[in-house]
DNA sequence: TATGAATGAGAGTTCATTCAT
DNA sequence: CATGAATGAACTCTCATTCAT
């Protein structure tokens, strides 16, 4: 692995466990074993460390989640799929939903963030108000479900460290993790009944 | 205005706004006026001035929703009166979602929270249980119910930053909070039908 | 003496010696025995430090040569009294001209510089036009007899390093000071001599 | 042009306009389009580099000068035509003085710079003493003399970035520049005039 | 209570320089 | 000759914190 990808990997575990303003250079250094100025050869500084850390995310992420939402199936199948591909996604990359969460609301890299996550919005509220009539807008607008099932997922993720001292077990164990995809689909699956009998179809 | 309250009201604003780390008791000091040295005076350190803001939070944020679910109506009433009892609060202290959001992913001051939390969340799900025997366990258990709704409803401000970007209007402004709770209640009926039709009662 | 002065005093004698760029702010800390951070509190950064050590000098300057200028006598009594208290006071402040020699040719602090000599330099002009009607303009206008001076004053202090290998004595021992301000006077005089002689009075 | 050629051609530049120490290798490195490691290949180390660089001009000033020492007629005419020179060298070479001016005060490279002008400024006093005896000692002594005139000459260039805030047109033009050397020319006539007064020859 | 001055520790960053290729 | 990668040292500057008053 060359020292390049050695530095990234460091930084992601660290800002993601730490955050970015706790994580020091020194720190991301000695934890790759590279020279501390070596991290401004390849990324300049800091903030552009940030930012190459979460491109590489967002570069996976898009390609996850476009090819779980454009395969075969109906518009259920592909959600449910989403929905699982999603939690898969943030179970393996911990990091990523640990440093989205500071960063978003820190504010400072909002505009990449938003940059990158507009167009997988939009592809999906695209396809649910196309496929449901009642979600084109009001109480079950296609935005409004985005949003809270995006909620339902991140959330998960992002408070697992809080979820530890309400439930009993560990919240990003394979079983836990399992109960919470049941349980997301199953509440997916009473949303987009109740669509249908509003007058959709799938 | 005491100076402790004048430094906990500048503390609360710049640690929502910019976040714990970023935050210099220099910029708390100017923004209320006071000296850099009475901070310390007041609270410590920085970390204990952290602890009392939100102490705070959770002092108001206890009241507010034990009321809420304490008053009269059917379980399903005082659902809906929690949904949007906790959006207003959350509408009525940008800061704290702000701040919950960035230092529970920290994990630095997440027993504090969760020491916080824990009794709240018990509440809800004991009173759910009792309700719905359908939540008792399984995919529409109780805990997952409500991590479900708190993920819906805080993740709507913690990326408020980022929706700015993906709705077209201003996601805290009175009428996309309007929209936002009737969203959340009517997702709110539409899975407790679901829950009384696999057999519960109110 | 205070913290403060202290290090005006440090910072000065290290700009003078070693230049502005080669001093570190931890030799200045270092030569006045403060804390390398009460610098920045005193002084905000090692840019203004400069200005602040500059305006010091500028402040006596300017006292000294509007001093010398101003009391009784000719023109000439006057220019001679001014040759020898700008020698003396570069003299007495050996970091002064050193300090001047390297940063105006930096070009940084230039319009600080220029600003500080444009009054007394048009004092100077304005002097010695109206005492001469031959140094009006031509060969010998006042501007460029001004430069001329002050080139040869400042010359030998900003070259004092230089000259001690070309002289054999210590350029700035009491003795050779004392020819160094016999030969301008002289120099001086002859050059009144020669504008007078074109038609002038004193 | 040779790497070695770009290199010191963007380093004249560079610490002339810049200075020694605020000059990065980087920085001339991009100047000149070649690889940061190369110039400490082709010059060893950042100080050689500046040697190198000083070495060029003392090379180009040395024939300069005793070219025009050298020549035919009298004193005065050499004298008259080595202020037109070397004045017309310092305009061609404007980061020469600018480099000597701050490398001088700053007593790095005296060494370099003494030995390299020792030669130039005996020949100079040597002619200057022999053809007036008034010159050989005392206040118009021949190393006074010669000091003199180097300030008036190099000062003007030194400081000519100051020079823009005194006089009102751009002290380096063509124009000014000739104002200038006939301002010293006069001078140097007034002076020699009142050393042949004082029983000298030419 | 309140403050200006002071401090130790350490931050991010930059530098001239080296080295393997 | 030329280069991209790498490094140790040192830089300016900022931080939370302390303390005498």
């Amino acid at each position: 692995m060359s020292a390049r990808e050695k530095i990234l990997e460091a930084a992601d575990e660290l800002f993601g466990s730490t955050g970015f303003d706790a994580t020091t250079t020194r720190e991301i250094a000695a934890a790759c074993g590279v020279n501390k100025a070596l991290i401004h050869y390849h990324f300049k500084n800091k903030d552009l460390l940030l930012e190459a850390v979460l491109d590489r995310y967002y570069e996976k992420l898009g390609q996850t989640i476009l090819g779980s939402l454009g395969g075969e199936g109906t518009i259920r199948e592909r959600a449910h799929r989403l929905v699982d591909t999603y939690v898969d996604f943030l179970a393996a990359n911990r990091s990523f939903s640990s440093i989205i969460q500071k960063e978003a609301a820190a504010g400072r890299h909002v505009d990449r963030i938003g940059e990158r996550m507009v167009p997988l919005f939009q592809t999906g509220t695209t396809m649910l108000a196309e496929a449901y009539p009642g979600a084109r807008a009001g109480e079950m607008a296609a935005e409004q479900l985005l949003v809270s099932f995006y909620g339902m997922v991140i959330s998960y993720f992002a408070y697992s460290n809080v979820l530890e001292h309400l439930l009993d077990t560990d919240p990003v164990s394979d079983e836990a993790l399992a109960v919470r995809k049941r349980h997301l689909c199953r509440l997916l699956d009473v949303i987009l009944d109740s669509l249908e009998q509003d007058g959709g179809s799938a």
